[in-house]
DNA sequence: TAGGTACGAAAAGAGGA
DNA sequence: CCTCTTTTCGTAC
């Protein structure tokens, strides 16, 4: 069987005898179309057949049986030898592939396996074998997803069955991929478990379900109105040990309340719950670290099969470890982490809630609470009393958090978030807010389009260290009228605009250093400034973005706020992930080429400014802090017309040098953001920040980069003081420090004179002293790990954590600065604890004179009256800059 | 199973006087 | 007691 075959084996491996049970009798009617959406698609290795399961358009849940399709590995002519006498003992047909490799140089074959058995052994024996390979270290179900370029939505052809655990099993589908429709008919299910810390045996489960439909933020009907989407649920409690059972079976299955005389029965009927609500999500708060990896625990223990899945295969849960974090599967279904997923969203845009515990995002999201108040050790004491003393009461109480978990979802407008970017991307629900995963779903999908093979994956953190963002020197100082102009989408339209793409970089007719000598010599490929070259034909990525841009724009111009988001998040992730050796696509001098482009033209369009007559006082990567000379009478509106000008100038100068030097149209574009009255760059407070000197001779203290201050100039001609970096803005600063260095600013940019910011300054610290202000001297931070890990230093925060016995925990501390350092401030409880007096000093010297320092010496107001007396020294610099120490 | 780099501040710890 | 380095966190983009 093995040896080289001339014969070419088509795209569905229609040639191949079936394998597994393909005698069985099969059932289901004529051939009939459907329309769906993939929710989860994976290989059955022992039946060798593949499952696609989901849902359609018409509601009904499905799960496709593919048994004619066979996995394949490539792998490069070259190779052939060694793959050969690698793969000796398996069964597979070899062929010339009619797959481009990457780099378009090697000739590639192709080995169609039997057996899926037979695929994962030989993965793993060219992989020990040092034999690459551009697809072996792929699963075949997703292989087999970008073969057909599927991303979700399908057309499916095949015979039609009823299924137990399914609404239709489809038996010899054919799959064409298509449009998704408006709305997924998808249904969503939020799982909510309560158990004995003891021996974490299961006292109650409760599951909700909702549609999808009714996730949807923009839809005030259901999610706005504050009642829980979907709204039927059901909980089942364990009875109490002594409880009156007949009392508690009395008022059984009211309100969809129901209760079990023991653990194994409860969970048989959950899992019956969930087969018939057949949800395609799964999810809780916390979910796959606490409820799903419990209940695959006690389903083990108690003999319980476990099924949350569309079919008989059990559930799986992989424990994180690491890096690596946790992954459950239900077959034919997501399982996906509400926290997670909110986590997340809270990331990039606004300011989220304090922690993630339910009770905090609840109250943030939805303005209310918990049911049960406490938490820590009293929530499980009072748990632990309101089940024996009340399992009805009990089991609402679980009811009530699963629901919670749906409402935040749909209030914050994150499943709608969600699902939109499976779609777009192809990757999994639960895999939608991966990058990694994300691109390389995308990527493969279109170069199974160009008929081309992905690369083989790159060496195991071969990638790193290109060069990231330009700052461009800040300017201390306080300075008027100053306007903010940024590149929009900057590094998606430097992508967009040199082509800069994996595949182009491949295609480029020159490798890497290696043979940086023919740089000359590769006529019409594009060199970026850090040596990478760029093929000339329409990249993938270049494309794609394109596409995003133009879908964007309608999405906007039709009103999907949350469309048009999904687009531009998509987009910016691109640069990360080709910085990265996660990512197959990843490689240094990709991912330096757009940093290196980047850099460029800030400094071309700063110089531009420049040679204009304006003062540049800062830049960050795409941005740039420009003096206009304007005087205090311009009104915001006075800003816009020549601003603009300016931007246009520069666009068109940009255009034309880019043209000139590339021969490329440009897709970038310089925009007036907005305008400051005020602006501040304090000076670095490092010690001896203005003591460096030049050959050229001294030169002034450094300003802080990526910190200022700004008094923002609004439409209707009032101010907003707008601060970044600073302490008004770091979680890890006490209230005290960012309060008051919003209040010093405000009064800074408000014309305040030197008197009044001293008189400030003054009543703060007397304050101070006096105890006024000791509710705003809590610091809080978080600990990356948990406390006992922490063997070359002892910070506050991990002092406070072991005060407070914190074990194998981590998590934000919150704690004071006594006389004998950092203490805990309040227990899990929220409740307070005695601690030593507070150390004002401290406060003093470490919240609020470094803020009032570096507002004031960028004013060149001289504040060295509050540091005289105290335990701090003063020392003088050449400039008379004052600097100061505390002992 | 995993997006990136640049930057500053504070405190602890190391080493020297 | 001082200076210098390391560790840690949080942020900008």
């Amino acid at each position: 069987m093995n040896g080289f075959s001339a014969l070419p084996v088509n795209s569905d491996g229609g040639e191949l005898p079936p394998g597994g049970e393909s005698s069985r009798e099969r059932p289901g009617g004529d051939r009939e179309n459907f329309r769906g959406y993939i929710v989860h698609c994976y290989a059955d290795p022992g039946r060798n057949r593949l499952y696609c399961a989901g849902r359609l358009d018409d509601g009904r849940s499905f799960a496709a049986v593919e048994e004619a399709w066979r996995p394949s590995i490539h792998v490069f002519e070259e190779d052939r030898k060694r793959v050969l006498s690698s793969l000796a003992s398996l069964r597979f047909r070899e062929s010339r592939s009619d797959l481009e490799s990457f780099t378009g140089r090697e000739r590639l074959l192709r080995l169609d396996f039997f057996r899926y058995g037979d695929r994962l052994r030989a993965a793993d024996l060219l992989e020990a074998a040092g034999i690459p390979s551009p697809d072996a270290d792929i699963k075949p179900a997703v292989l087999f997803l970008s073969e057909k370029k599927i991303l979700g939505p399908v057309l499916i052809e095949g015979r039609a069955g009823a299924g137990r655990r399914a609404g239709v099993v489809i038996l010899e589908p054919r799959f064409t991929p298509c449009d998704a429709p408006a709305v997924l008919p998808l249904i969503i299910a939020s799982v909510d478990i309560e158990t004995d810390t003891r021996d974490n045996s299961i006292r109650a489960i409760a599951v909700v379900c909702a549609r999808g439909a009714d996730m949807d933020s923009g839809d005030p009907g259901t999610a706005g109105s504050g009642e829980a989407p979907g709204g039927s649920g059901v909980v089942r409690v364990r009875i109490p040990h002594g409880a009156e059972a007949s009392d508690a079976e009395a008022s059984g299955g009211e309100g969809g309340l129901f209760f079990h005389e023991d653990e194994a029965s409860l969970l048989a009927a959950f899992f019956e719950d969930i087969r018939r609500m057949d949800p395609d999500i799964l999810t809780g708060w916390n979910f796959l670290d606490f409820d799903f990896r419990i209940m695959a625990e006690r389903c083990g223990k108690l003999g319980v099969p476990f099924r949350p899945g569309r079919s008989s295969d059990e559930g799986k849960f992989f424990p994180g470890s690491g890096r690596r974090s946790a992954a459950a599967i239900a077959p034919g279904r997501q399982v996906i982490d509400a926290l997670r997923i909110v986590r997340s969203g809270f990331q990039g845009s606004s300011r989220g809630p304090g922690d993630f515990t339910l009770e905090a995002v609840s109250r943030a999201v939805l303005g209310e609470g918990k049911s049960v108040a406490s938490s820590g050790k009293n929530k499980i004491a009072d748990l632990d009393r309101l089940y024996a003393e009340d399992p009805r009461l009990f089991g609402g109480y679980c009811l009530r958090d699963a629901e919670l978990v749906l409402r935040i979802l749909a209030k914050t407008g994150l499943f709608t978030l969600t699902v939109k970017r499976a779609l777009l991307t192809g990757a999994g629900i639960d895999k939608a807010w991966t990058s990694v995963v994300s691109f390389e779903r995308i990527y493969g999908i279109e170069l199974a389009r160009r008929n081309t093979a992905p690369p083989p994956p790159p060496v195991a953190d071969s990638v790193s260290g290109a060069a990231g963002g330009t700052v461009l020197d800040p300017l201390p100082g306080l300075f008027g009228n100053v306007a903010v102009f940024d590149f929009r989408s900057l590094y998606p339209t430097i992508i967009r605009t040199f082509n800069i793409d994996p595949l182009a970089r491949a295609r480029s007719g020159v490798q890497g250093q290696d043979n940086a000598g023919l740089n000359a010599r590769a006529e019409g490929a594009i060199t970026a400034p850090n040596g990478a070259s760029f093929s000339r034909s329409p990249g993938v990525l270049p494309s794609l973005i394109a596409g995003y841009f133009s879908a964007r724009r309608r999405a906007m111009d039709e009103g999907d706020e949350t469309a048009a988001r999904v687009y531009k998040i998509l987009m910016n992730s691109f640069y990360g992930v080709m910085g990265t050796s996660a990512c197959r696509y990843g490689r240094t001098d990709l991912a330096g080429a757009i940093t290196s482009f980047a850099r460029k033209w800030l400094y071309f369009s700063r110089d531009w400014f420049a040679e204009k007559g304006f003062n540049v006082l800062y830049g960050d990567t795409d941005s740039l802090f420009v003096e206009t000379g304007f005087g205090d009478d311009a009104a915001s509106g006075d800003f816009l017309v020549p601003c603009e000008k300016l931007a246009g100038e520069l666009n068109a100068f940009l255009s034309e040098t880019i043209w000139k030097e590339y021969r490329l149209e440009s897709f970038m574009e310089l925009r007036f953001e907005k305008a400051y009255r005020r602006f501040l760059i304090p000076p670095l407070r490092a010690p001896h920040a203005g003591a460096a000197s030049s050959p050229g001779g001294y030169e002034g203290p450094r300003g802080r980069a990526k910190g200022y201050g700004g008094y923002l100039i609004n439409a209707d001609g009032s101010y907003t003081v707008e601060v970044k970096g600073m302490e008004a803005v770091r979680s890890d600063a006490t209230p005290l420090a960012r309060r008051l260095q919003v209040e010093l600013l405000e009064l800074v940019f408000s014309g305040a004179d030197e008197d009044a910011f001293k008189k400030k300054i003054r009543g703060c610290l007397e304050d101070l002293r006096a105890g006024k202000l000791d509710g705003e001297l809590v610091y809080r931070k978080r600990l990356s790990r948990p406390p006992e890990s922490y063997t070359s230093s002892t910070p506050p925060q991990v002092k406070a954590a072991r005060a407070l016995g914190w074990k194998g925990r981590r998590g934000a501390v919150e704690f004071v600065w006594t006389r004998t350092g950092a203490e805990p401030y309040a227990d899990e409880n929220r409740v307070l604890l005695p601690h030593s007096p507070l150390d004002y000093d401290h406060y003093a010297g470490s919240q609020v004179l470094p803020v009032a320092l570096s507002i004031a010496s960028a004013v060149h107001w001289d504040i060295s009256v509050f540091f005289e007396g105290k335990s701090g020294r003063r020392h003088t610099h050449e400039d008379g800059q004052a600097e100061f120490d505390f002992g």
